[in-house]
DNA sequence: AAAAAACTTGACCGTATGGTCAGATATGTA
DNA sequence: TACATATCTGACCATACGGTCAAGTTTTTT
């Protein structure tokens, strides 16, 4: 049998069938949240028998469990990209973008992680107490490290992300909001957001 | 029977009980959304039995329902607030505060609107679409206003509504996360958010 | 080509859950 | 007090869903 592989080498066929159900998981997933979600809907979308789906994960908490594994690797990549070296509000700016072009690019993933915390990281909590906890202290080290020495205005690094991740993933999150309130589908929000969150942080920072 | 009264005067008992679910229906939903509650985890809560439950509301989603449609007059409630004739950078601050203050007090609400709106608004989407959005328009106006008169920088009002409602309910929706990554408990996350959020949009705003 | 291993599925099971209903109990009213 | 109305509940039903399994099919290995 092919499931609970630990440490084993995949056939050509496990690891395409198991992209092809983590894809589909992802799409079911971010759309009704985890509850909301059947094995077989998953199914359906992956266009495999539900016990084929069972066949690749244990059960359904193992498939939500893996595509939050996925996901958060990529959550985290623009965040290890911040550099002490280069100008401090370049930096920053970089990150907002970043940000705001995951949010843009990848609204399935942020849903799933917004509904995930939501509930309490029931699945996710040592992620968030270990890695994310550990490379943000990093990150607040460089942004202290720049006021002190000058470069940027003096602010809390924990509320500057913090603000950050709120402003670049309410677009995603909460997308029909925001559409319903512009409604003149004239513009990309995402498109305007960019500038306003550049500016209004680049402000904030600028000594 | 009580269910599925229009317009008919309520007994005592009615009333009472009524509040009492809804009570129960807040805390279960905020927990676990829609899917993930049932009428029982309801029942319970309330100290009502199942099929009494249903003696007052038709079915779960009707519970749903009623529940959103009170959440969302109070949470509205502080847009509405904002008044062109005071200061202009005083009224933004003030209604941060108060949005935070919400957060703070009330974060079941802002989960499980929070929930409602990240599964696309299934129960609300018509009053995204007509009441806030003609609330949000009004306001857009002063915002404009302040602007022409110089009395604040020039920003995209839109964005600026967006940013304070997404900075301000992160505290309460990302609550885990928060904690996670600042987990030194010495300080509660909202007592420090304020005064930054406060820096943050009156330097922007200032002209 | 044949054996072994990997993969797939229709049919099935047990449980959880939304919802019903007939009848019991409490409450209000004449 | 007696009647009517409102409130409440145990028992029940139908469906949906997570998960299993034995048997079949395909792919890989020898």
């Amino acid at each position: 049998m092919a499931r609970s592989q630990t440490t084993k080498k995949l056939t050509r066929i496990q690891r395409q069938r198991t992209d092809i159900i983590l894809e589909a998981a992802l799409d079911v997933f971010s759309d009704f949240g985890f509850r909301g979600s059947t094995i077989d809907m998953i199914a359906k979308r992956a266009k495999l028998s539900k016990p084929n789906i069972l066949y690749y994960f244990d059960n359904k908490e193992a498939i939500h469990v893996t595509v939050l594994a996925k996901l958060l690797e990529t959550w985290l990549a623009p965040l290890h990209a911040i550099n002490e070296d280069n100008d401090p509000i370049d930096e920053i700016c970089k990150y907002i973008e970043q940000k705001l072009n995951m949010a843009r690019d990848f609204p399935r993933e942020s849903k799933l992680f917004a509904n995930e915390i939501l509930q309490g990281a029931p699945h996710v909590l040592p992620e968030l107490q270990g890695a994310l906890k550990d490379l943000v202290a990093q990150k607040v080290k460089i942004i202290e490290a720049w006021s002190k020495d000058g470069k940027i205005a003096q602010v809390d690094p924990h509320h500057l992300f913090f603000s950050i991740w709120a402003t670049t993933q309410h677009y995603a999150d909460f997308d029909i909001q925001v559409r319903s309130v512009l409604d003149d589908n004239t513009k990309d929000p995402f498109d305007t957001a960019g500038p306003f969150l550049k500016t209004m942080f680049s402000t904030m920072l600028t000594p």
